[in-house]
DNA sequence: CCAATTTGACCTAA
DNA sequence: TTAGGTCAAATTGG
């Protein structure tokens, strides 16, 4: 059993057993009066249900798989470990530089993610996972860029995932999202070594004393009233649109966190994980153990995002991505909320 | 010093 | 040919 293997025998582990902790809590809850609590861990149950099926689901479509095919460990590039490319060519160090068809085939949804002024744009900091912006793009009949970002532990846990954020030409408070690939990396597994202070909260210590800030930050605390944390429009028409774990939870208030995550309604659900694709990616079926494993020697830095993107400072509010594939707790608890969040509205006032 | 971001160059797909 | 996506050297900042 390869390391590949073996990752979607734990991940499947996991999640019948997360969901045999939330039906126990959800019993539990049952003889209490506490209706938020039950819907959480009903929604989670759901959720392992949907996670266990759609890993399933995947293994076996992967070990039907001629395509499945040893790359030159030496590119360690995703490309290189499978390809749905007909005549995959595997010794060109080239054609694994650059996009690919396997990387076109990853699962690939949008989020809308409207910034709320809610406690004077006060929120989560993040979408529980760790990016790193590797490249911003004008684009064409764009009034703003467009920024890539990929998963921070890429190279130390081959996650391939990967999210755009373009802001609304319209709507500057509006964001999409879009998320390529889905998330292989154990999160919880950094975030448990080191909390180091959030990007967000260095930003805010650097803009503090700037006065423009601090007007920019009072006139958008003004919109609190308006404007609402928005992930209802999950691009449901996007036929290619693949989401390999299910949205966990939705319309889950957590009192002690002042926040309310946005409503997922239930076709959305349905319509995340009909065609399933992998839950990992493809290489780590190939490669052996170590590619797996964190590297010690370096320091981790978890929850960290670009400072530049407004919408990952809300984008823990989507439900979809808000739950780290293994070792999932309970997300929210890990979500960091940042009363000083810093945003560089300056754009909004010009 | 090290890690994250910026940004111009490069590559691919359409 | 060109727009979009990615790389990687330079820069920035803790």
């Amino acid at each position: 059993m390869d390391c590949g293997f073996n990752w979607e025998y734990n991940s499947l582990i996991n999640e019948l057993t997360q969901g045999m902790e939330h039906a126990k809590q959800l019993r539990a809850s049952c003889s209490s009066d506490k209706i938020q609590e039950m819907h959480f861990h009903m929604q989670m149950i759901l959720s392992s249900f949907e996670n266990s099926l759609s890993i399933l689901k995947w293994t076996g479509s992967v070990t039907q798989t001629p395509l499945l095919i040893a790359p030159p460990v030496s590119t360690g590039a995703p490309e290189s470990s499978i390809s749905v490319d007909e005549n995959p060519k595997i010794d060109d160090h080239q054609d694994f530089r650059y996009v690919s068809k396997k990387r076109k085939q990853m699962p690939t949804w949008s989020e809308q993610v409207r910034v709320s002024a809610e406690n004077g744009f006060e929120g989560p900091t993040d979408d529980g996972y760790s990016w790193r912006k590797y490249g911003q793009k004008d684009i064409l009949g764009a009034k703003y860029p467009r920024s890539y970002y990929r998963c921070t532990y890429r190279a130390m846990q081959n996650c391939w995932a990967t999210k755009q954020v373009q802001r609304s030409d319209d709507d500057p408070v509006l964001f999409e999202i879009t998320y390529k690939g889905s998330h292989t990396c154990n999160q919880d597994f950094n975030s448990a070594i080191t909390q180091p202070k959030s990007p967000e909260k260095r930003e805010f210590k650097k803009q503090a004393n700037n006065p423009r800030m601090i007007q920019s930050n009072q006139m958008l605390a003004n919109l609190q009233a308006n404007l609402r944390v928005n992930t209802n429009e999950l691009d449901k028409n996007e036929t290619t649109c693949s989401f390999p774990f299910s949205p966990t939870f939705s319309g889950f208030v957590d009192e002690n966190l002042h926040f309310q995550i946005s409503q997922v309604d239930d076709n959305l659900v349905g319509g995340y994980s009909p065609s399933f694709v992998s839950p990992t990616t493809p290489e780590s079926n190939y490669f052996s153990l170590p590619s797996c494993q964190m590297n010690g020697s370096r320091r981790i830095h978890n929850l960290h995002h670009s400072e530049s993107d407004l919408p990952d400072l809300f984008s823990a509010n989507t439900s979809s991505t808000s739950s780290p594939i293994i070792g999932l707790e309970f997300p929210l608890e890990h979500v960091e909320f940042d009363p000083n969040f810093p945003f560089d509205n300056s754009e909004f006032f010009r």
